[in-house]
DNA sequence: ATCCATCCATACACCCCTGTATGGAATTAC
DNA sequence: GTAATTCCATACAGGGGTGTATGGATGGAT
């Protein structure tokens, strides 16, 4: 604590936590700086504006939740283990709650636009891959990464928004683990169908 | 067109526009009058205050897309022709584009909150019952309809946000009613196998 | 110990929003 | 056709946000 210097990164990761909180609207540098214990003044040396703050903070999202997890799973040979520590690392624990959702939400704001297009896209892509490997024909594949990918999407979002109601898919908890397993396992079984239909 | 008087509920639509492109900030009187036609002075002969309007518009979309819905489905007897007829019905065409997600990613805020609690408790308690009658135990039925819903929430979210990109996710033409089809099926045929394990 | 670059605080002008007050137009009742 | 009611336009005060300008701390090099 008490460094006294404040980084653009500390600006960046206040912007994507109020964001998360009430949309982009929220990401207001006089708040952040108030919550930061800073002023204006420090914001406006490091971004030239409110709108470079919006595009460090959502690449940084990108960097962390999408290319740098891509690449870690790189390692894994296994499609199936891969399947599982990748929704084992995306639903598992959340860096910042509700904000994919608050993201999505935003989806023509100028900021938000192009990076959720390359993510989205990367995303999606990669699921198809996967499910390839798994022995899926192209089109099923597809279909499955889509769907599968939609599941990941509004998990997020009823646990943004109903964690309490729905404790299945809280971040932490026995029932959250247990439903998550259910879900990989799931899912593992209905790439199994499709690859091998009866 | 020309009707010279406008009633509470053009404003709550427009307000449920707004909230979809962008959040609970965007709904502003300023704009929602210029978008009318008209200016605050009518807005607040209808309603109390910008508050009032939140929660009008969120009461009447609770309405038309949860209890009317449901309610309509009552009719039908056989549990599985329920199931299309629900998802046929809540995927196939939406009343505003991206309004569900913009809502979720508000779930704090307090004109939100209690209408998004009572729609998302009383949404998953019908798919619960939905799967039981379709024969499924209770705690696999809760599962599978947290899980279905979950997929509901993401695959309007893949609409909102990259409905170009995911052409299977749009609300109309080919692609997207034989992405719909072969969803259905596959729930369908998830729950029959959860109902009657080989 | 001092200088220089880095970093932050404060003050200002400007814009957009809300909510209220009040005057005016449109519609209906009679 | 006029009066009363319903509905809308305009003007104002207040608050909060952005971006800029400028002066003051602070920390590291020497």
């Amino acid at each position: 604590m008490a460094r006294r210097h404040l980084t653009p990164q500390d600006w960046s990761t206040a912007a994507l936590r109020a964001m998360a909180r009430g949309g982009v609207a929220a990401v207001s540098v006089n708040a952040l700086a108030g919550e930061l214990g800073t002023t204006r003044g420090s914001f406006y040396w490091h971004f030239k504006d409110r709108d470079a703050l919006l595009t460090a903070g959502l690449e940084m999202w990108e960097h962390d939740n999408t290319t740098a997890l891509i690449s870690e799973l790189g390692g894994i040979t296994d499609p199936r283990q891969r399947l599982t520590a990748l929704f084992t690392a995306a639903l598992g624990q959340e860096d910042i709650n509700g904000l994919e959702p608050a993201i999505v939400a935003h989806a023509d704001h100028p900021a938000v636009a192009p990076v959720l297009r390359r993510v989205t896209e990367r995303r999606i892509a990669y699921l198809t891959e996967l499910y390839t490997d798994l022995g899926l024909a192209p089109a099923p594949a597809r279909r499955q990464a889509v769907t599968t990918y939609a599941t990941y999407l509004g998990w997020l979002e009823l646990r943004r928004s109903a964690s309490d109601l729905v404790p299945e898919v809280a971040a932490t908890g026995p029932t959250a683990t247990a439903a998550l397993e259910h879900l990989i396992s799931e899912l593992a079984r209905s790439a199994k169908h499709l690859a091998e239909p009866e």
